[in-house]
DNA sequence: AGGGCTATTGTTAGCTC
DNA sequence: CGAGCTAACAATAGCCC
C-alpha cells in the first residue's frame, strides 16, 4: 500500500506542550501504563502494591491496590479522613469514598457490592479508575 | 567484529522462570522503572502519586511518593507499623506477613463477565486480573 | 551482588475516523 | 470522546565482565 493514512507517532520536540484533551488522554494512557506495569509486578513477582493517585482539580482520586493490601488501604483512607492538615486531600478521598454511595449509578453501586465480596479472594486483582471528567 | 558477544534482549517463552538472581535483577530493574513511570506522571501532569510496594518474603517494602503527599506517607507508616523502624529513607521497612486465601472461587468467573459488560459505562473503568500462576 | 551492552519487547504521542 | 492505528521511543531480559 502506498499511502498511509495515519502517520503514527511523530517527532514531537518535547518541550511544547500539546493541547488539552491530547494531555487528558495521554495522562489517562500512562497511567494505564502505570497500572499495568504494577500489576506485572505483583504477578511476575508476587509484590504486593498499593497505589494512590491524586490528580489535578478535586475529582479523580485513582487507587490500585493487591487485594491482600486492601485492609492498608482502608486504613490508610481511614487514618487520613480526620486529618485536619491534609485538607487538599481529603476531598479528594472524600469524594472517592462517597462516589459509591451518592455519584455513581446504581449499576456501579451493585458493582462495587459484588467486588466488596470478592475483594478477599486473594487471586485476582481489582483496578478500579474514576475518571476525571474535565481534569 | 563478526562474531557479537553480547546477544542482548533474546526472546523469552515467558512462563519459563529465571534463576533466582535475574529474578532479583529484574525486579529492581521493573521496580525503578515503575517509580521512573510515576514520577514521569507527577512531573507532566501535576499529579501526586503514593506507592507501597510489599515484596515477597518479610523484607522489603519499597516507596515512591511525591513531595507534596510525603505527611500522608508518613502517617500511613505511623498508623501502619507501631513498629518504630523507618530507618533507611523509604525503603526496607518491615514487610506485614498477609495469608490470605489463595483459592480462585468460581464466582470469578461471573464476576468477570460484569465487569466486562461495566466496562463500556463510561462513567467508570474497570479493569480485572488474575494471577498467573498460583502464587 | 554491580555495570555495560544489545535486541526484543512494550509503551505511547499523535493522528484519523 | 472513544477507539484504532502507527511509528518513535522507552523499558528490560539475557548475557558478559
Amino acid at each position: 500500500m502506498t499511502t498511509r493514512i495515519n502517520k503514527g507517532r511523530q517527532r514531537v520536540d518535547m518541550v511544547k506542550m500539546k493541547n488539552a484533551r491530547n494531555l487528558q488522554v495521554t495522562f489517562s494512557t500512562r497511567l494505564a501504563g502505570l497500572f499495568k506495569k504494577s500489576n506485572e509486578l505483583c504477578m511476575l513477582f508476587n509484590a504486593e502494591i498499593f497505589i494512590v493517585v491524586f490528580s489535578q482539580g478535586d475529582k479523580g482520586v485513582l487507587c490500585f491496590d493487591h487485594p491482600s493490601v486492601n485492609p492498608l488501604a482502608e486504613g490508610f483512607f481511614e487514618w487520613n479522613l480526620p486529618q485536619p492538615h491534609i485538607n487538599v486531600h481529603n476531598q479528594h478521598i472524600v469524594a472517592r469514598k462517597e462516589g459509591g454511595t451518592r455519584d455513581l449509578s446504581t449499576k456501579l453501586m451493585s458493582l462495587e457490592a459484588i467486588l466488596e465480596k470478592e475483594k478477599n479472594c486473594g487471586q485476582i486483582l481489582i483496578e478500579i479508575r474514576k475518571r476525571a471528567n474535565s481534569l
